[in-house]
RNA sequence: GCCCGAGUAGCUCAGUUGGUCAGAGCAGGCGCCUUGUAAGCGUCAGGUCGUCGGUUCGAAUCCGACCUCGGGCUCCA
């Protein structure tokens, strides 16, 4: 029998005998990776162990160390809940199963309608568990489509997938259900689940185990609205037990950090139920960091070359006509108010009141480009399902700014409001960022290939300038311009798309925009659409979350907390709340009324940044004892000037 | 809007199979304590158990509808 050679991917040479697995060279290899391998990697693509290697082939062994060994187990993890529920509710189909960030899922129709409740959770999970320890081969076996279709019969919905596939229709939903060109293979374990699917999987349940399913949930086949709705389960699933239960702690501590909670336990905003779905009130507190954040961005915007303008919350539907907002977007309007015998919608964006503003008077080349700036607050009919906190309401307020310059002045236009925009969000704590340009979409866009290519350039290079990473949905844009998208992200490492830069090419000429050039003629400008936080409600949950609570000394609404250790120090005290107060400070005085223990663990809970405890020694020597947010102990005998300075400086560089 | 789940004092939560089950801690008021760095002591007040119906001798508890919230799906021109 002839042997084969193989590379690895370190550039060694293997020779195994002719029909030599993946498992065998890993067992070739050593016997530790023998026992980690997953699947390997043959010339670019993923393969079960199981399958006889050619010869020649470039050859890597992948472990749970790697994405794709992850991605490996958790399909398969849903393979095995997939079987489990098969096994416990007999007349159940399924649909789809795919791995997913962090885990993974499996969609199911159950007979005579029935649903999961969370209670099945835990007998799903027994038998999970069941089959695991079982350690059932993954046997994979191929077919075509009319073995398929029988090896399905009463699986509609794998039906419909086969069908799909076969008519080389795949599409990204269905990816990693089945095979592409014809050949449509499936998997076996144990004595007769069976699910189509294209592999690669571990080579036995007995690789898994370290899961846990998580929720519940209903998920339209396909993602449509007008298709029946499955029952999901999600689940979640990692290499290891420590690595489970790291994540499970990760769950915990965001939830920690979830801005309703904080929002509510540290006096910042509630949401009465007298207001409506999606409707809060902002609380002193809370009202407090809204403002000095709406002033910052206020300030910027000035330095940065914008003028400020304000528009109302209605106008007459003849706006939204022209805006082409009624014909597009009616669904996520406010019903209509009728008036005088005029028809009003509340506004779900600012952009036509600031064309009507450029459109107020004659334009000239040399007035171009115009920034017009404003906090406008907007509503939108969002659908009750979708209403969460502050994240997304019905009512709220963009920093939204519309630009109008001329074809030539777009570059320069995009490179110089991408910096602005990154120094923005830098200035409250973000420096992670991550984008994605979205270009012409297929089929009916508006405006003339040139200027598409020119606005998608001036992207570009923009995202290029900045040094920023970024991703490219290749006909993401929408109709009438192309944009970027900008996501941060946060303290705990989850993404937020806060920031977005679009073009139109549509509503200039929808409102008949014109400038005068140098020429004498006519001409229309081009259009940016911008919002650096996109939302303020929304901004300030992600910072509430960002920083869980702790606000940064020149965001949080309390900086400094005096506590008199004793009556006989209020004074002390007070006096320096008034010279902090003098400074522009925020600090207020806790009376000796209660255990100083206890007040600072109320200061501390309050995430004040500062806690000065001043007493005799203090009094005597112009001191305070400082304790610091955060700080392992407190420091005594601070000197107040040196407190202040300390203060100055960190309120300053926004720290 | 659709699927699942949840609603008990301002907050966090207990309340076994329907029968003194309307409770606790924190927060709040009052009094005592006069305090040197994360909860001093006592006491008082607070809820039509989301709302409205129904079953029952009896409902926080069972059923239905609605409202609100949560997790998903969808949506976010």
């Amino acid at each position: 029998m002839a042997d084969i050679t193989l590379s690895l991917p370190d550039g060694s040479q293997r020779t195994l005998p002719d029909g030599a697995t993946g498992a065998d060279l890993a067992l070739d290899i050593g016997p530790g990776l023998a026992k980690a391998a997953l699947v390997a990697t043959v010339d670019g693509i993923e393969r079960d162990l199981a399958v006889p290697l050619p010869d020649g082939a470039t050859v890597s062994i992948v472990t749970a160390d790697s994405d794709a060994g992850l991605y490996t187990i958790r399909h398969s993890t849903a393979h095995v809940l997939a079987q489990a529920v098969l096994d416990l509710w007999p007349g159940a189909t399924y649909a789809i199963g795919p791995p997913i960030d962090h885990g993974f899922y499996y969609d199911f129709l159950l007979p005579e309608g029935a649903t999961f409740s969370p209670e099945d959770l835990e007998a799903i999970d027994s038998r999970m568990r069941e089959i695991i320890a079982l350690d059932q081969l993954f046997e994979r076996h191929e077919t075509d489509a009319s073995g398929a279709m029988e090896l399905f019969e009463g699986h509609p919905y794998k039906r419909e997938i086969i069908e799909k596939v076969s008519e080389g229709d795949g599409g990204a939903e269905l990816s990693g259900e089945a095979g592409a060109s014809g050949v449509l293979s499936c998997y076996r374990n144990g004595d007769g689940f069976v699910d189509l699917c294209m592999g690669p999987h571990v080579p036995s349940t007995g690789r898994l185990g370290h899961f846990a399913l998580q929720k519940v949930a209903g998920a339209y086949w396909r993602g449509d609205e007008s298709q029946p709705m499955l029952q999901r389960i999600y689940g979640t699933a990692w290499a290891s037990k420590k690595d489970l239960a790291g994540h499970l702690h990760r769950l915990i501590e965001a939830e920690k950090r979830d801005h309703r909670r904080l929002a509510v336990e540290l006096d910042l905003v509630s949401w009465p139920e007298s207001l409506g779905p999606g409707l809060a009130v902002w609380h002193p507190r809370g009202a407090l960091i809204r403002k000095l954040i709406e002033d910052y961005s206020r300030e910027r915007h000035e330095a940065g070359g914008y003028d400020f303008v304000f528009s109302p919350h209605i106008a007459k539907s003849i706006l939204w006509e022209t805006s082409g907002h009624l014909d597009f977007y009616a669904d996520g309007m406010y019903p209509p108010m009728e008036m005088d015998g005029a028809t009003y919608y509340p506004k779900p964006m600012n952009c036509p009141f600031h064309v009507t503003v450029f459109d107020s008077s004659q334009r000239s080349y040399r007035d171009l480009p115009l920034r017009y700036f404003e906090l406008g607050a907007v509503y939108r009919y969002e659908l009750s399902g979708a209403i969460h906190g502050l994240m997304r309401s019905r009512g709220f307020t963009q920093d939204d700014a519309h630009i109008f310059c001329t074809r030539e002045q777009v570059p320069a236009e995009l490179a110089s409001l991408l910096e602005f925009t990154l120094s923005v969000l830098r200035a409250f704590g973000f420096d992670d960022f991550q984008a994605k340009l979205s270009t012409r979409p297929e089929g009916k866009a508006v405006g003339e290939d040139d200027l598409w290519e020119m606005a998608t350039d001036g992207l570009r290079s923009a995202l290029e300038t900045a040094g920023l990473s970024y991703v490219v949905d290749e006909g993401g844009g929408a109709f009438y311009g192309p944009k970027i998208d900008v996501d941060v992200t946060d303290a705990i490492g989850r993404p937020w798309q806060l920031s977005t830069i679009q073009l139109d090419f549509n509503l200039p000429e929808r409102f008949g925009l014109e400038y005068v050039g140098s020429d004498g003629e006519r001409h229309r400008p081009v259009m940016i659409h911008r919002a650096l936080m996109g939302s303020i409600e929304r901004f300030f949950g992600v910072l509430l979350e960002h920083f869980a609570g702790a606000f940064p000394a020149w965001l949080a609404p309390e900086q400094v907390r005096i506590l008199p250790v004793a009556a006989e120090h209020q004074q002390y005290a007070e006096s320096i709340r008034s010279s902090l107060g003098d400074r522009g400070y925020r600090s207020t005085v806790v009376p000796a009324d209660e255990p100083l223990g206890k007040r600072v663990r109320a200061g501390k809970v309050t995430k004040v940044p500062h806690i000065l405890v001043v007493g005799d020694d203090d009094v005597a020597n112009s001191t305070v004892g400082e304790n610091a947010r955060g700080a392992d102990s407190p420091e005594r005998d601070l000197p107040l000037d040196a407190f202040i300075e300390r203060l100055a400086d960190e309120v300053a560089t926004r720290v």
